[in-house]
DNA sequence: CGAGTCACTGGAACTCGTTCTAGGCTAGCG
DNA sequence: CGCTAGCCTAGAACGAGTTCCAGTGACTCG
């Protein structure tokens, strides 16, 4: 509840930054079984060779350890992204297009996708910092897929919000069965045309 | 997990729908009270003068409890806001002035919303059908306030769901302290303008 | 070398959602 | 009236997240 020290931000030993990794590696393994159920903080600890009580010093609880987890492989995906961008012209495609390979990555482990996105929404006021780095990835992703020239203008930049926005739940209506694969398709293309929006009005 | 008797739908005896009122009651006070954690099963039961048992035979299960509050508040506001429909002209413009209203309101009741929400997206398949319940009102009151004479193209539907998207996410992001009032203002105002986008252009 | 400090271990303990059990009350039916 | 079926009550019991505690080991400073 209150800003003790984050092991995650500040220099850690050798053998302190192996068992975070070893822990996070754990946490991945187990949600892609059984997504967020799955990962139970005894499990976690015992497959990762930690006692609970250590488990608890480096992620304060299952949120934050679930979070983190998704900050992992939210780098991963950027790199990748980064490697191969995106092949259409437009912006607006682009960032389509870039979310559409993101989330046929996701559907590859539906349940790890499960875990952290529950994660994410289920996240009270302490997990704050943590969820503000995800978002800030997620727009990072985003900003770049778009492929500016320029800043961002700030219509821009409330555009990708509500991309992000969109994005998050759209992912949560699928992966609650609620929307099919195609729906959470058609939701991201008409929301990327408030991109065109934005840049084709510079001043309307 | 089955498709048992849903003492929902079915007709209750005068005794059974009571009870069924006392405890939702009971919940959304203790919602109110103290958010998604104030709501304890052993004192929802307590409070509204029902065995555990008998709670659990009504709502299987916390999330079910909570998402069947917030049908009951929506249905509520449902009917606040056809009283006083939206001043606007715009189609946007009025889904805009509608959605800030509703939020004004959630404003008024902050724990008692987050409780509602963090419920509802946390909620997983065995809830669906319930979840759907919620975004069916939710659409129509977007769907009411656009003021549209005709029915709806599929076009205006997807950014009516895009629209649902956002404001979901947005008062999770404010929930959780990370974004403001106005923050959500702009989201919420940026997104509207997909409507006059499909409005505009009929067969472009 | 000795003492103190701090992270880690193993495991008990506590909370709250959920399930289960035994028994009691009510309503309809023979 | 007495019986049976269901619903309800009180409360125990179970599972998983979280907290706590006593002990241990390693490292640092004197």
């Amino acid at each position: 509840m209150t800003a003790e020290v984050k092991p995650a931000a500040l220099q850690l030993t050798e053998r302190q930054e192996a068992r975070r990794r070893r822990i996070l590696h754990a946490s991945a393994r187990l949600a892609s079984r059984g997504g967020f159920d799955a990962v139970q903080m005894r499990e976690v600890a015992e497959n990762s060779g930690v006692a609970l009580g250590t488990l608890y010093r480096y992620f304060p609880s299952k949120v934050h350890l679930l979070v983190a987890t998704m900050q992992d492989q939210l780098q991963h995906m950027h790199e990748t992204l980064r490697k191969r961008p995106p092949t259409e012209e437009e912006p607006a495609a682009r960032v389509a297009q870039t979310l559409m390979r993101a989330f046929r990555a996701l559907q590859r482990e539906p349940h790890l996708a499960d875990a952290m996105v529950r994660a994410l929404t289920f996240a009270d006021r302490s997990v704050s910092p943590e969820v503000d780095t995800v978002s800030r990835l997620t727009t990072a992703i985003i900003l770049d897929a778009m492929g500016l020239d320029e800043a961002p203008t700030a219509e821009q930049l409330s555009a990708v919000r509500v991309i992000e926005h969109t994005w998050h739940s759209a992912l949560i209506t699928w992966l609650s069965g609620r929307a099919s694969i195609a729906q959470v398709k058609i939701d991201i293309e008409t929301v990327c045309r408030l991109i065109d929006l934005t840049a084709a009005t510079p001043a309307r």
